[in-house]
DNA sequence: TTCCAGGGCGGGC
DNA sequence: GCCCGCCATGGA
C-alpha cells in the first residue's frame, strides 16, 4: 500500500478488499452516510472524512498524511489480509463462498469502544435510519461542532460526561424512547468506574460479553457488536434477526434453535472467523431480504 | 390499521 | 434454561 499526496487529497494506492459501500452499509456503523457523487462522509475520533473508491484507488478527503498514518490506517484495518480471511471462509462452505463473494469489499471497521456502547444500546428493537438518526441528533445536542464539510455541520459523538450529566429529556430528544435511561445509567456506570477499552485487551469473548452485559440495555447480541467493532473481539458472533433468518435458510433449518443456543453453535462453528462471517452473512442476508416472509 | 425494526428487562415457570 | 409481555417511534 503506498500513500500518495494529489490534488489536497490522499489516495491509498494497491489497496485490496476495499469497497464502502459494503463497509459503510453492513450495518457495523452509523454515522458514515452516501453523498450524491457515491463517496461517503464519516465522522469518527472528531474528525469529518469523506471516502470513495476511483478505479483501483481509496481517496480520502478532508484529512492529511499525518491522520491517515496514525488514525485510518489504524481505523480501515489496512494490514489486515481479507482475501486470506475469504479465502478461508470460503472453504468452508458454498453459502460462505457465495456471501464472501458478494460483500467482497468489506472490512471490520475498528470503532471507539465507548460510542459503540451507546450506539448499539440505541440499536436494540430499531431500524437501521432510526439508529443513524438518533446517533447524529444525540451528537448534535451533546457533542461539539466539529467541522463543516460541504456545507453540512459535523458534530463529534458526545463524550460520556455530557451523557452522564444529561437531562434524560435532553435525551429522549433524540428519539430514543424506552432506551434513554439505559444509556444514561449505563453513561453514569463508565465514568463513575471509570471503564476503558484496555479494561477489556486481555479477556475472552466470554469475559467481554460478561462484563459488558452488566451496562442497562446492554444484553447478549449488543455485548458481541460491541466485542467485534470496538474491542476487535474477532470471535464474536452477533445474533440478530438478520443473522438469525441467514443461520436458519443456509444451516439451521427447522431447529428452532434458541437464541443463546444459535449464539455458540456458530462461535464454535466459525472460531476465530466468527466476527467476519458474521459481517459477510449479515450483510448478504439483509442486502437480499433473506427469509423475511415465514 | 397492522406489522416490524441489528433486543433487553423483569416476570413467570 | 426458556418464554412471555412490554418497551416508543416511524416507515412500509
Amino acid at each position: 500500500m503506498d500513500i500518495i499526496q494529489k490534488n489536497g487529497n490522499i489516495v491509498l494506492k494497491n489497496i485490496k478488499d476495499f469497497v464502502p459501500k459494503h463497509i459503510f452499509e453492513c450495518g457495523q456503523c452509523f454515522r458514515w452516510d452516501l453523498e450524491e457523487d457515491g463517496s461517503y462522509t464519516g465522522v469518527v475520533y472528531d474528525k469529518v472524512i469523506n471516502v470513495s473508491l476511483e478505479d483501483e484507488d481509496v481517496v480520502l478527503k478532508n484529512t492529511n498524511v499525518d491522520d491517515v498514518e496514525n488514525i485510518w490506517i489504524n481505523y480501515f484495518d489496512i494490514g489486515k489480509d481479507y482475501g486470506h480471511i475469504k479465502k478461508e471462509l470460503s472453504d468452508m462452505d458454498e453459502y460462505l463462498k457465495e456471501s464472501t463473494k458478494f460483500g467482497y469489499g468489506i472490512r471490520i471497521l475498528k470503532q471507539p469502544f465507548y460510542e459503540m456502547v451507546i450506539s448499539f444500546i440505541i440499536s436494540a428493537r430499531n431500524a437501521i435510519p432510526m439508529i443513524k438518526r438518533s446517533v447524529n441528533k444525540l451528537s448534535e445536542d451533546l457533542g461539539e461542532h466539529i467541522d463543516t464539510y460541504n456545507g453540512k455541520k459535523y458534530y463529534s459523538f458526545p463524550t460520556v460526561k455530557s451523557l452522564a450529566n444529561a437531562d434524560i429529556e435532553k435525551i429522549t430528544a433524540s428519539k430514543i424512547a424506552f432506551r434513554a435511561p439505559y444509556i444514561q445509567k449505563t453513561a453514569k456506570m463508565i465514568e463513575d468506574e471509570d471503564i476503558q477499552e484496555k479494561d477489556f485487551e486481555k479477556l475472552t469473548l466470554d469475559e467481554t460479553a460478561e462484563k459488558l452485559t452488566k451496562f442497562a440495555g446492554v444484553g447478549a447480541k449488543v455485548a458481541d457488536c460491541i466485542a467485534l467493532f470496538g474491542l476487535s473481539k474477532y470471535d464474536a458472533f452477533p445474533v440478530d434477526v438478520w443473522v438469525k433468518r441467514v443461520m436458519e435458510e443456509f444451516y439451521l433449518k427447522d431447529t428452532n434453535m434458541s437464541l443463546p443456543k444459535m449464539r455458540k453453535y456458530s462461535i464454535e462453528k466459525f472460531g476465530s472467523l466468527g466476527g467476519y462471517a458474521q459481517q459477510y452473512l449479515f450483510y448478504y442476508a439483509r442486502e437480499k431480504g433473506i427469509g423475511k416472509n415465514k
